[in-house]
DNA sequence: TATGAATGAGCTTTCATTCAT
DNA sequence: CATGAATGAAAGCTCATTCAT
């Protein structure tokens, strides 16, 4: 019994030739779209396997046939997830700009992303719930490391350099900050809603959100 | 009929000394840490009525018996959370504090507070993953508005006169803020140490934390 | 432990002067009635104990108490069903009417008494499925046996004496017969209506059927 | 997601030799022939899956897989159960007797149809006891309007243009009345016996039975 | 490559019944 | 006489997974 195991090379590069069955492709492609969204709105343990095939539009015996164990599944999808916004973000060319602006592009981009993939932030939680013991299996995760940390040290540094940043920032923790105000405000806002009793996701919410987000960086970041 | 007795008395009240058998709230509290537990550590979805029972020392149908269904029961483990952490938070006494202290002692509390209550987080992930459908139901809801937001914004405005705060600061902007920080650091930790292959939880790493936390907060309160 | 075996005296007799607490003889019928109520619309199996005691507005274990189990409670309402239906009977004085009219009469009373008694068919249905054996274990069952059969008796050996009803009719198979008619209507009513798309409960539909009862059973007994 | 095929496929035709592995609808039928059983000696509500199960010797699981809940599985078995008796009437050729012999024949066909068929009976009451509420969501529940009506309705107008039946007789109302003779002895047979202390279904008891269901119909029909 | 049929283990929930006072 | 608390057994139903083709 073969196990081919596949996804998300980068689709830049140009598809060997081999026949692999255009048509194989497609039902794995189909397969992990649906269980990305599947995972996404229910969890890990509340997602149902028959649920996904019929997503699918295919057999429920062809997941298990292509990914062995709704586990490796849910792997699959959060490596793809991960692959998905490391190359969303290799779009950025944040070296071009400006620290200053630098770091506010970050911020928005962070920002518009989650936005723009409500997915990311329920699998991300399901991933953590899971205390990241399918990301420990991953071997692929060491290339998931956001090359980002890098541009952001050198953003930085730069700033720095030019005396507008203040000195001694670990990019790490920023970045994790940036990520942190807008995941909180996103992945809880069906809470925060009710609490606050206001829609935190109308338009002029969420900019004034992406407008405070953008202050507190750039507040913390620039010297007085 | 069973009366589902809620809870969050004041906890400093010495407990008048009960004549024995009024078990009915202690088996409720029973059943209320139990589940607490078990929905932190597996989510709704993953949660097990019947290891709730285990923990709890006592009969399943206790438990339907007391709460009705499982849904019912997290709801109430969640209104329980909820008002842990706002009695935690009335004893902060923000106001007799300088506005910059007040604001680095909230910071911390915040920070020190999920920490002591990893449960907290991740019952929110779960409410949240349920699009908060359960607080929906909930008449509660409304009180668990925190008072800290008021508190905030005292705090923001003494500073703002003192000269030393930038004015126009929206306290729940900020409430979400100091929570995003830390919430996003605490939750994602497994995925983040994985992916930067460095642990977060460390004692050095933790304080780090906090640091940067204060330093994001402050820099951004404080005028130039 | 005691178990005081309630129920249905007749009606008439003078309660003997001794204090048997008023209270407990209400509790008792209150069960009973409830009981009755919830059988009828569940049948055995259907029936819940919990409704029965919120119906009495009782507490569970006092039915326990008084009938010991649901089969002995479900016998003691099969008792008195039987004892209400005889005692209805026993108030047709049929001897006092010509053999025509008498039959008209017991037409008449049991299409009637089956309408006003909805729970008699469907307490009949739930005894018969799970094929009498609560009335095996029931010494009082022979006391059912309807006087009436001895009246029907008289009734049509008089009517044969008077030259007008053929010979030769068992009276017990015309009792049943009479039973039948309206019972099978009565029973089967929501099957019957679905399945002939006509409202068989509607006041013209119920005249309707009496009258052919009673047009069926004469022309049945008179001679030709 | 399964083809819950249902049934009544004349039974003449010769089943086309199965090259195997069709399973599935020997699947079906054994269940629903369990179902039946189950239902019919138990009720609706104290029938088990389990015991179905057993019975038909197959996974319970798949009792939902074709026929996704007991409500429904009950719905099924009663679909077949009409389809059956009126199968079984198809075959009667009541327009090629003579009107007395129709009548005749008619009554002696009910009688030994729930003779044979007990399981017809207890169904019928259970789904009455239901209030044919599983009826209700049937969709081929105009088709179960017995044709016998129609020739019923036929033979009484033959009679009276033979001047032999008095007219004015609703055929649907005979046709119940001919049920209700038989219907009622048999259904309720274990209280009647255990009332009237002499057993109904000995062999002479049951003819003698027919013998005079058959008086009694035909005492009405004919013309004095 | 693809699929319909089948399953064992286990889930939430229910129920009649008993305990303790 | 009356009751709230508690329970073991089992019910209907679900789920990830495998079989057989």
């Amino acid at each position: 019994m073969p196990r081919p195991k596949p996804q998300a090379e980068p689709p830049e590069l140009p598809e060997p030739a081999e026949p692999r069955s255009r048509d194989a492709d497609r039902s794995q492609q189909s397969i992990l779209l649906a269980a990305r969204d599947e995972f996404a709105l229910h969890g890990l343990g509340g997602a149902r396997m028959d649920r996904i095939a019929e997503r699918a539009d295919l057999n429920k015996r062809l997941i298990y046939y292509y990914f062995t164990s709704k586990d490796d599944l849910f792997l699959a999808v959060l490596e793809k997830t991960y692959a998905d916004i490391r190359e969303a973000e290799r779009h950025l060319h944040l070296t071009d700009l400006s620290p200053v602006e630098g770091l506010r592009r970050l911020t928005e981009f962070t920002w518009n992303y989650y936005i723009k993939h409500p997915e990311f932030i329920t699998l991300l939680n399901s991933a953590n719930l899971h205390q990241a013991r399918h990301l420990e299996k991953s071997e692929r995760v060491r290339e998931m490391n956001s090359p980002l940390i890098q541009t952001l040290g050198d953003i930085l540094e730069r700033g720095r350099k030019e005396g507008i940043f203040r000195g001694g920032i670990d990019p790490v923790q920023l970045y994790i900050s940036i990520a942190g105000l807008a995941y909180f405000y996103l992945s809880n806002n069906h809470t925060l809603s009710a609490i606050f009793g206001r829609d935190l996701m109308s338009l002029k919410a969420r900019n004034e959100r992406l407008s405070h987000m953008t202050d507190v960086i750039l507040g913390y970041a620039l010297k007085d």
